[in-house]
RNA sequence: GCCGAAGUGGCGGAAUUGGUAGACGCGCUGGAUUCAAAAUCCAGUUCUCGCAAGGGAGUGCGGGUUCGAUUCCCGCCUUCGGUACCA
């Protein structure tokens, strides 16, 4: 009988689904694990090969965990809210509710022919109200909460209120961003609304007006990792900077413990690396200059305060508070000149140029260690998001600073000797300070700590610690998110609301496209917006990060509708044990995920500090993209493009890639990427637009449909340029896993893309492999049938042999399943069924523990064999092969022999034969004595390692 | 520029702690089966000299440590990813 996939593979799924065999308790006396996949937007062009890699991945080793006695949590969800749901809907005119959950369905669908072992019962998505109940209110326990930096945790706002009423702000150390300080006498003096504005500053969701990145296209604010290149990472439209009112996330008071805490967790060395990037902790010192002839002061962030005497000058970012106040009455038109400059400068512009621009406002500030009166500039280098938004400039040792002074003749001081450190940078820190006072003579290191105290002892700065990390813009001006359960009475002053009012559903309504300018969708609707006595509602949404946030604690108990989840449900499960998905998360979704999860865990919520104990990131299977030249000079009425062969990379530049599709390639030319005549035809009626187009090969030419062939030429080929990259819709090379898995069958789709490669890394998706795996599935299930085709399997004791193949292929998948090398797994059952098959091997004591072996891979097909074997229940809740090692002794080794190093021949020991047994036969054997006797050499020294090999130096 | 990862046959890749480089698969070559093809099975397949036995070279490049280096160290080159006036 054949191995027939689509007989077997939907049976099983159904029998799955039937029985509920996947559906995990919170009540089991197992140990618990919680295998975690990042969950999926669902968006309308569905699943393509690339997304299941990683899926696949954690379902083998959820499907391992569980066959070795735990009890596995590994649900499935969508990431339903936000701007790619919307971005599609307003696409499709469709309603973002309505296209959302057919898209989910289509997910639902692809992801259940994988044949994942997902418990559905537990799925959440986040647009679902009962989802987002909690959503909103963790929204608003940030709210009620500020972050203390004394107890490194969050504390309930009304005890920082008690607290200022008592003492005033002087000695609370607490993450704000209020500068000014006030005692118990003036804070009681507030009226309630001023009280109300300075606790907005302490708490951790919060509102304040900042530059924010607007895009207008999208209608709405970004964060800043929204934002690549200047334009917004969906759509790539043009953002600016704008000043607008916004919602915040306190994040940057969790910056440290996020950093550090990076130590703890299990994760690869470039995502902290990223992260650690990102959160960017520099230390240092904050100093104040004083301003001539003003009470104001200038506070700037420097991580080289030893090199203060040589600070000629300050720059201020254009957009700094004090330079409205310092300009000077002369300097006032080129100031504002300048500024109205920078502002016409779109954020791409700004990155591409890298000159140097400045304007002199006109005032002096005083250097506070020589007294001496330094000119104050502003200019676009200094971002007014970075430090204080202030530097002062020290041109001998900065390399910006240097241009700058350069292009604008400005004093530049030398205050470094680096002649003893040749190649040594700024940030090498390093060299002898001259020139600079008391400092003289020190190292840098020991003049950095110099002089913060010496600033500290004039009271004029001291040691601080800035990070790169800005707090996160929490509003979106868009329809499809989670509305804010925030309401503005009359004075302004926002109130959240409490949890019996939860969720605040999000108002149905047709009218859901962006509003331009800066109004959100819902404000548009005042039935909603508008309550009594003069009371408002929050018109902004979340953004889709906040439903990402904390999943995964959902999915502990999904149902609950007391709490986000139950504390006894939260204490079982704990934490995420292994979270798989993209490393294009590495930055927002996992840092609002681990600061949320911190936050929670302040409040006692959640047990432990860190979400997610260990992380891999699957790399991206990539598409291969077709692409034709296209001449830029070729006019619009009469298209020429060029054969990929003809251009060289000289020329590039006078060519335009145009995107082919795919299927075109593969289905009118050859494996080196040509299209025949037909092909293009084809390419024409799909672009309309290029009927009149002329396509150049060096077999001749092909115009309005006709092939004029050059002499010598027997066929029309046009080469295409193919290059590798992520799959897109809008690059035609999207590969659908269903018409592979149609051909196929579930299970070997599965083990091909296992097979492909390491799990980490990025590779293209190509099929040619695939047989080859196909082949291994129609030989395992051989094991189980005669030549006849007749089921075939004996109840016979196993050879010594057949145990020995048996468990080495346990060993090697075991082992490689641990350290998530599924790759060569895959192999080692190639291996194994082929050296079975070679011993003719039909033993059900030896396939039967094959079979449970390789269930977590081929799900389908073990099921088939478990239950025509007689076995009771799934193979899936059965036990884990134990692995003997004494079916892998042997009794004698061959040793490799190595003359100096390199191999000469083989040798066999008894494998209980002792080191100095073989040393000395060593020395006898006949290619030890060919390389040294024959040749007049000596035996020098033979080193022999148990088990391994045996190395002769002869000389 | 800075940070991170990587570079191994025609191709995807393996070699887990410094110990037989190229497992496994694709492709290719030859053979079996077949009227023939597909499918399947068997053998071979790093390059190079040689009929062969047997040599020589070989893990991006150049050095080093070691009895022994794909693996460790130093200096380069290339590719990919992140980030970018971060004071």
């Amino acid at each position: 009988m054949d191995y027939t996939p689509s007989n077997i593979e939907q049976k099983w799924r159904d029998y799955w689904k039937k029985e509920g065999i996947y559906k995990v308790s919170n009540d089991s006396d197992k140990p618990k694990y919680y295998v975690l996949d990042m969950f999926p937007y669902p968006s309308g062009a569905g699943l393509h090969v690339g997304h299941p890699l990683g899926y696949i991945a954690s379902d083998i080793y959820a499907r391992y965990k569980r066959l070795t006695g735990f009890n596995v949590l590994h649900p499935m969800g969508f990431d339903a809210f936000g701007l790619p749901a919307e971005e599609y809907a307003l696409q499709t005119g469709i309603h973002p509710a309505t296209s959302t959950e057919t898209n989910m369905e289509r997910y639902r669908e692809q992801l259940g022919a994988l044949g994942f072992s997902f418990d559905w019962d537990r799925e959440v998505y986040t647009c679902d109200p009962k989802y987002y109940k909690w959503t909103q209110w963790i929204f608003t326990e940030l709210f009620k909460h500020y972050y203390d930096q004394t107890e490194k945790k969050a504390l309930p706002i009304t005890k920082l209120a008690e607290r200022f009423a008592q003492e005033g702000n002087k000695k609370v150390k607490a993450a704000n961003s209020y500068k000014g300080k006030f005692t118990a006498d003036e804070w009681n003096a507030m009226t309630k609304v001023e009280q109300a504005d300075v606790l907005m500053e302490y708490r951790l969701a919060y509102r304040k007006i900042g530059y924010v990145n607007w895009c207008e296209e999208l209608g709405t604010v970004l964060a800043n990792d929204q934002v690549k290149d200047g334009v917004s990472e969906r759509g790539g439209y043009p953002v600016v900077q704008k000043a607008m009112k916004q919602w915040y996330l306190r994040i940057t008071a969790y910056a440290d413990r996020l950093l550090y805490d990076l130590d703890e967790i299990d994760w690869s060395d470039s995502l902290k690396t990223i992260q650690s990037n990102w959160i960017g902790r520099s230390e240092g010192a904050s100093i104040f200059f004083e301003v001539d002839g003003s009470d104001k002061k200038i506070e700037i962030f420097t991580t080289r305060p030893d090199t203060i005497f040589g600070a000629t000058y300050m720059v201020l970012a254009p957009e700094h508070d004090l330079v409205a106040k310092l300009t000077t009455d002369e300097q006032k038109q080129a100031v504002a000149d300048y500024i109205s400059y920078v502002k016409s400068k779109s954020e791409v512009d700004r990155m591409a140029e890298k000159e140097v621009t400045g304007e002199f406002i006109g005032a002096y500030a005083i250097n506070p260690f020589t007294n001496t009166k330094i000119p104050i500039w502003i200019g676009e280098y200094v971002l007014k998001d970075y430090g204080t938004g202030a530097i002062m400039a020290v041109p001998s040792d900065d390399e910006r600073d240097q241009r700058f002074a350069t292009k604008f003749g400005l004093e530049i001081i030398d205050v470094v000797d680096k002649s003893k450190y040749p190649g040594a940078t700024l940030h090498d820190k390093a060299g002898v300070i001259k020139n600079s006072g008391f400092l003289d003579g020190m190292e840098v290191p020991d003049a950095i700590t110099a002089a913060c105290q010496k600033a500290e002892e004039m009271g004029v700065g001291e040691m601080h610690i800035n990070y790169k990390l800005r707090d996160a813009n929490f509003g979106r001006q868009r329809y499809w998110g989670e509305p804010f359960p925030v309401i503005y009475d009359q004075d302004g002053l926002a109130h959240v609301l409490e949890v019996e009012d939860l969720p605040l559903v999000l108002p149905d309504t047709e009218d859901f496209k962006p509003a331009k300018g800066g109004r959100s969708p819902l404000a548009r609707l005042e039935d909603w917006t508008n309550l009594p006595n003069g009371m408002t509602r929050e018109t902004d949404v979340m953004p889709a990060v906040a439903g990402s946030s904390w999943y995964f604690l959902r999915y502990m108990d999904p149902h609950n509708d007391e709490a986000f989840a139950s504390q006894k449900a939260v204490n079982y499960w704990q934490d995420v044990d292994l979270y798989v998905g993209g490393s294009e998360h590495a930055v927002a979704h996992l840092m609002y995920a681990r600061f949320w999860h911190k936050f929670l865990y302040d409040q006692g919520l959640v047990p432990t500090n860190e979400p997610f104990k260990k992380l891999v990131n699957q790399g991206m299977i990539q598409g291969v993209i077709e692409n034709i030249f296209l001449d830029k000079n070729s006019s619009e009425d009469a298209r020429r493009f060029v054969s990929a062969d003809m251009v060289s990379e000289e020329e590039m530049d006078n060519y335009v890639k145009i995107y082919t599709h795919i299927d075109f390639v593969s289905d009118y030319g050859k494996p080196d990427s040509h299209l025949t005549a037909e092909g293009l035809k084809k390419f024409l009626d799909w672009r309309k637009i290029y009927q009149k187009a002329t396509f150049e090969s060096k077999d001749g030419v092909f115009k309005n449909g006709e092939v004029t062939l050059n002499e010598g030429a027997t066929e029309f080929r046009f080469m295409t340029f193919s290059e590798v990259g992520k799959m897109s819709k809008s690059r035609y090379n999207v590969i659908n896993p269903d018409e592979v898995i149609g051909r196929y069958g579930t299970d070997c789709f599965r083990m091909y893309e296992m097979f492909l490669g390491p799990i980490e890394q990025s590779k293209p998706w190509d099929t040619n492999g695939i047989d080859g795996v196909s082949k291994f599935l129609n030989r395992y299930w051989s094991l189980f049938f005669d030549n006849q085709g007749n089921w075939s399997v004996s109840d016979a004791a196993p050879s010594k042999d057949e145990l020995k193949i048996l468990h080495t292929a346990i060993k090697k998948v075991t082992d490689d399943i641990q350290r998530f090398s599924f790759n060569t797994c895959v192999s080692a059952f190639m291996v194994c069924s082929k050296d079975l098959k070679k011993w003719r091997c039909n033993k059900k004591a030896i396939l039967k523990e094959l079979t449970v072996l390789l269930a977590p891979f081929a799900p389908h097909v073990t099921e088939e064999i478990w239950h025509r074997l007689g076995e009771e229940g799934s193979v899936h809740h059965t036990t884990y092969p134990t692995f003997n090692e004494s079916y892998l002794k042997e009794d004698s080794i061959e040793y490799p022999v190595s003359i100096n190093g390199k191999k000469r021949g083989l040798a066999e020991f008894p494998s209980d034969a002792s080191r100095d047994t073989i040393m000395e036969a060593a020395k006898e054997l006949a290619v030890v004595k060919k390389w040294s006797v024959d040749q007049g050499k000596q035996i020098r020294k033979v080193i022999v390692v148990p088990g391994r090999m045996i190395n002769v130096v002869v000389g």
